[in-house]
RNA sequence: GGACGGGUGGGUGAGUGGCUAAAACCAGCAGACUGUAAAUCUGCCGCUCCUUGCGGGCUACGGAGGUUCGAAUCCUCCCCCGUCCA
């Protein structure tokens, strides 16, 4: 069996530590995977990813489909030659863009009509085209086409989105099936439900239903309170079954990660590390780092004293603050490298956390640190 | 020496009588960023006062005068800068 997910231990609180088998590597969870939306980690090269331990990216059905085309990609051998990345890929399905690019398209039960966001020109993503896609791509994990919501969103309007995507579920699962790409790629099905327990209770099952390797908790940390994320996740994964892998789409702030764990989260990915990053927002054990602060100008220590990452030891804030205001490109390569090694390394945290039993301390102890703010 | 052209807030540079503390861009300061339309976006950006308000006062478009109810904008002289001619 290609895809193999073993849970190798539980913590009281709903915590799993384990590992998922595929084609292209282990992936040792919980995991947080980087954001690679159009086949690059922007900033990175595939050798600094992997210095950085990262097992597992996210690339994007929607903008690799729109460019360089999926067929392309095929044809180069599929995305993993492609991208020169031998690891894993999950690719996400273009459900995010339903919320995203909410003004550049048009859902209905048929799929959903996007004017692409680089040409204008008009595209219709239904749930089989989503797989096709990713058939095409090769990616070791897929998701299922979803129609990811904005909060607030009425129970109306969280429910009619919900049966959408259990339908839309279904068709995935079955065009996957139809074309023999079960055994080639795990499926994943999204829960969504908005901010309403029971539409989440209701989906969940649903997806359950229709019996997916693994599930996704979509539609969530798009607006609202921490708390009220980790309460809907929590509905969810109480249902799911123990033996699957469980993925928290598109989560969270450093600090909030050990909690989507303690929920009973798998995977994870967010694009506040590398987007931050670029921006100029380093996170550390102390809290945010706006490196283009003032008070950085003439700083001569590292960004995070505690952080053994290669940023860290080699260069000082002072260093970094010149690199971002001059608007070089270095600016966006280092900060990078920083704030993934940051999450990466609160996920090896996390694991051991687990395996030792102390999950809570950590989990309180990111807390605290990050509302003592910044350095 | 002469002829043109030009001197605007930290910079570039709009603005040719009131709607102008003065466009826009840059620089600077601060903030945001959660399955990436993001190396993006937002706010502030003369000084000052307070009862922080589409609030008051002061200063400001090379300098000094002047015209006008009102001038960055018109006039006079002066000082600089550029180009060209001697």
């Amino acid at each position: 069996m290609a895809f193999y997910f073993e849970v190798l231990k539980t913590d009281p609180s709903g915590a799993r530590l384990g590992r998922l088998t595929t084609p292209h590597g282990v992936i040792d969870t919980p995991a947080f995977m980087p954001v690679g939306t159009a086949a690059t980690v922007k900033g990175m090269t595939q050798e600094m990813l992997e210095g950085l331990g990262v097992q597992v990216l996210l690339c994007n059905t929607y903008h690799l489909y729109l460019r360089p085309g999926h067929e392309a990609i095929r044809r180069l051998g599929g995305l993993h030659r492609f991208m020169s990345w031998p690891h894993a890929i999950l690719t996400d399905s273009g459900g995010y863009q339903v919320f995203s690019l909410a003004d550049l398209r048009k859902v209905t039960d048929e799929g959903v009509r996007f004017r692409s966001h680089l040409d204008g020109s008009e595209h219709f993503l239904t749930p089989e085209k989503a797989v096709e896609v990713q058939l095409a791509l090769g990616s070791d994990i897929q998701m299922v086409l979803d129609e990811c919501i904005e909060y607030p969103a009425s129970h109306e309007h969280a429910r009619h989105a919900a049966a959408r995507t259990r339908d839309w579920a279904r068709r995935s699962r079955d065009y996957l099936a139809a074309h023999g790409g079960a055994s080639q790629q795990m499926q994943f099905g999204i829960v969504q439900g908005g901010a309403y327990a029971d539409l989440r209770r209701q989906s969940a099952d649903q997806m359950i239903e229709l019996d997916f390797p693994g599930y996704a908790v979509g539609g969530l940390a798009v607006g609202e309170p921490h708390t009220l994320t980790c309460e809907m996740t929590a509905e969810v994964t109480a249902r799911l079954p123990a033996e699957r892998p469980r993925y928290l789409m598109g989560v969270g702030k450093p600090e909030d990660l050990a909690d989507y764990v303690r929920h009973g989260i798998d995977m994870m990915d967010c694009v506040l590390p590398t987007r931050n990053a670029r921006n100029g927002c380093l996170f550390t054990s102390q809290g945010r780092v706006l490196i283009k602060n003032a008070c950085y100008a003439e700083d001569p220590g590292p960004v995070d004293e505690s952080c053994r990452c290669l940023v860290c030891r080699r260069y000082s804030r002072a260093y970094l603050r010149h690199l971002f205001m001059a608007n070089e490109i270095l600016a966006a390569v280092l900060n990078t490298h920083h704030n993934l090694y940051f999450y990466l390394d609160i996920m090896r945290k996390i694991r051991d956390a687990i395996l030792f039993g102390d999950l809570a301390g950590f989990s309180s102890e990111l807390q605290a640190r990050f509302e003592a703010g910044s350095p």
